[in-house]
DNA sequence: CTTTATTTTTAGATTTGTCTAAATTTGAAT
DNA sequence: ATTCAAATTTAGACAAATCTAAAAATAAAG
């Protein structure tokens, strides 16, 4: 509960891996290629960030985050997620685009800068891929939907987000306008290949691969019985 | 005129700093001092520098900068300034708290989001402390007449217009009767804080602070030499 | 035109973050 | 239990940006 040191871009980024593949440890080598770097050097990192106490380390045996890297990697998490929003919602991004560019901003130092931000925002909760910002104390709320691939024929949906980061789903949902917010009713699933055929509002359908199906997070709406 | 090499955040800040104090040349002690480093590192930037062709170096004779210089540092100093504008509007923060974090701003690497962020901004001509904003192509807005900020005392002259499109300031402006072609005489600088009185034909009185001077645009008038 | 003080540059070392290549440890398969 | 492949760590080197201390050039004073 000290003041957390100052970090570097570099230190920021290893922790934002940790957090995100240790369950509870991952290896240097899938560290590093997270990184776009090498095994060796991420074993160095690792031990800088053993030193400061940010990551439980065993040599051979990977790492993981003790519990004040997990304040500091949501700390940063939490600066990234509120630049997506801004560069979404205020600058007109696509929120395809945004995650290279928080990516620079959420080094920039200065907590009063994203408590005005936040603030500037309408603290969000989540970000334009509907994933959950963490709170200025750390806290998360609660994950936002369920797989499009678990829900029934029928049952109509909004679109909370991608259950994955690439560029590759990012482009494909957008551009089919697949994005966070819009709402749908999932109208067939063929059986031969778990296709999903889904309809919009005013009528207009969209067949998803079950791949894609898979990677796309919904929240279920009630359901509107259709009278008899 | 060939694309601007990417340069680091170090690279830009030393050219900020020639720009700024290249008159047309300054040596590496007062450059050194700018960017808070040592004599020694800032010839090592600067024949860096001037490899790329940025800065016109000779030993012992101190560094100017070139054409294409002057070029990159008007794009570094228009993102700086583009950030300060929105710290302050957008964000909220007082005029002399939003140098140091468009600092680190300025540094991010991306000529959409700096497009995007001027048409959020509504493409502002000065910052909050009152300089310009370097254009797109790397111009600089001329004030269309004198900033009130740099007119000595007595001195009479007409209002030329707002050096920012801003509706608080143009609001302001009006409220007061600072419009454009009302003529007025300084009769006051406020050594304290640097606040303008001002007083139309009619011994009518205003007072205006610094900040506001500064984004008061006018045209000074011949010198009414008060009879003997 | 020397001497001296100032400014500027070079030389060599340091830190951060990286790499390649070699050595070590682990764990899985025989 | 041994062998072997994969994962991981060490060792040594490199580039960027910096520093200190020493050398060189310039400018100013006598």
């Amino acid at each position: 509960m000290n003041a957390p040191a100052l970090l570097t871009s570099t230190e920021e980024n290893y922790l934002k891996a940790v957090f995100a593949l240790a369950q509870p440890r991952i290896g240097t080598n899938a560290l590093a290629d997270r990184v776009q770097t090498k095994a060796s050097s991420a074993t160095d990192m690792i031990q800088r960030l053993a030193e400061k106490g940010l990551v439980e380390y065993e040599r051979y045996r990977g790492v993981g985050l003790t519990p004040s890297g997990r304040v500091a990697a949501a700390a940063v998490i939490r600066r990234h997620r509120l630049w997506e929003v801004f560069l979404a919602e205020k600058l007109g991004f696509g929120w395809h685009e945004v995650h290279d560019l928080a990516e620079e901003l959420e080094h920039v130092q200065s907590p009063e800068l994203i408590r005005r931000l936040d603030a500037f925002l309408d603290t969000p909760s989540y970000d334009p891929h509907g994933d959950p910002i963490p709170r200025a104390d750390g806290t998360w709320p609660t994950a936002a939907g369920v797989r499009l691939d678990q829900v029934p024929v029928g049952q109509s949906f909004a679109v909370a987000g991608a259950a994955d980061r690439t560029d590759e789903l990012l482009d494909y949902l957008h551009r089919v306008g697949m994005v966070p917010g819009t709402e749908w009713t999932l109208s067939e699933i063929v059986p031969f290949d778990g296709t999903r055929t889904v309809r919009n509002r005013s009528g207009r359908t969209l067949d998803l691969s079950a791949l894609a199906a898979r990677h796309v997070l919904v929240q279920p709406q009630e359901s509107q019985t259709p009278d008899a």
